[in-house]
DNA sequence: GTCTATAGAGTGATAGAC
DNA sequence: GTCTATCACTCTATAGAC
């Protein structure tokens, strides 16, 4: 308790002026004055600005890919080890999104952070990428197990417009809205998953399927 | 011509460097190492470094968007003042797809700088981007014609979902490869616009109208 | 563990010779 | 118009007192 008041400190103020201002222009200077803490506790508590945004990510990272497979496990569980297009899908967007929008700015910073993170070009996070493609594969299986004879590189084009939807909503809410004028409900945050997953839901159900026939709709071992 | 030789030198290296690097970490003296001039030329030419990235940006961002709009007229000059929902839509991602992907980089520096730019936190880019809305508006509008009924909310997601899977496209195109282990092609610039206008289209046209009927599909005044 | 003070390396911008 | 040289400032990181 009396540890590391100072080191949670820090990763709160780092984490909400990264997902506010973007890595670019916010200092060590500035992480510090928000924590109130003293600039060398930074370098003494992670070692290094990389190391603090690093441990920033793969915890977020670890947490939001865990609260997805749940709900994909979840998913499948309640189906009989098949799952719903529609609810592969939510497994993983609704976690993202959910934490992004909507009035309460609680957990909002983190999914922004993670936002910020895997768009813009920073150093310390490129290399860990890498382990998203190993947690999307799982989304690729269970969509595969929901649409049997559907061609791989279709589940992935849907797998990426899914991910792209979600995350340019909650990168660029502002333009929707003003362009909308207010039209579109940001605040409706089941209602902007919804409609992601049905955008997607369909173009991976309405397509031309892989190889023979239409839609081997269920029970399929 | 032997006027703005060293200017066009900075601006095209810029570009180049800022498009393979993002904003963050390409700084005045790696630019004008890349375009061989010296370090005072840019401040000479420019004014500052935040005038060059502004120069770049507006400069890129009339181009695309009379690209955009000279499709959209086509489009609908040739069906009578109605162009197709496709139509609307692969005017408006079209351009800056084909700018970005494909295996010639040519345009390739000038496409991704816009993506890039249109989504880290620039300070000088950030004013400008206002505009960026009214031509929306433009495309708006056409979609408004193509599908009387269409409720605007419905409209206005169909733009923001297009554009999101077209921007996300360009911007994590490593992504996907690897995720595909190459199933998905990325250098049939046309048929990922394809791919993009078709899902956007469906989910326009296959979801709810607005108020009263289905699809008052053609021929509406 | 937390602070002050500072080192050391960058940055963008500019003055002034040519 | 182009160069050199340098200013003023910022950054991250660290040494050493407490």
């Amino acid at each position: 308790m009396s540890t590391d008041t100072t080191r949670t400190a820090i990763l709160r103020a780092a984490e909400r002026l990264y997902a506010e201002r973007g890595f670019s222009d916010v200092t060590l200077r500035d992480i510090v004055a928000a924590a109130e803490v003293n600039l060398a506790a930074v370098n003494y508590h992670f070692g290094s600005k990389d190391e603090l945004i690093t441990e920033l990510f793969v915890t977020r990272s670890i947490a939001t890919n865990r609260e997805r497979l749940n709900q994909l496990k979840a998913a499948e569980a309640a189906g009989g080890g098949r799952a719903p297009v529609e609810a592969v899908l939510r497994a993983l967007v609704g976690p993202t999104l959910r934490g992004c929008l909507g009035p309460d700015s609680e957990r909002s910073d983190a999914a922004r952070f993670m936002i910020r993170a895997t768009i813009e070009a920073i150093a310390p996070i490129h290399k860990i990428k890498n382990r998203e493609i190993d947690h999307l594969r799982k989304f690729a299986a269970a969509l595969r197990r929901s649409l049997p004879g559907k061609a791989d590189a279709e589940i992935y084009w849907g797998l990426h417009f899914a991910l792209a939807m979600a995350h340019q909503t909650v990168r660029d809410s502002e333009r929707l809205t003003r362009l909308s004028d207010g039209k579109c409900d940001l605040d409706d945050v089941e209602g902007v998953i919804n409609r992601v997953v049905a955008v997607t839901a369909l173009a991976l159900t309405a397509s031309k399927p892989a190889a023979d026939d239409k839609a081997p709709a269920r029970r399929g071992r």
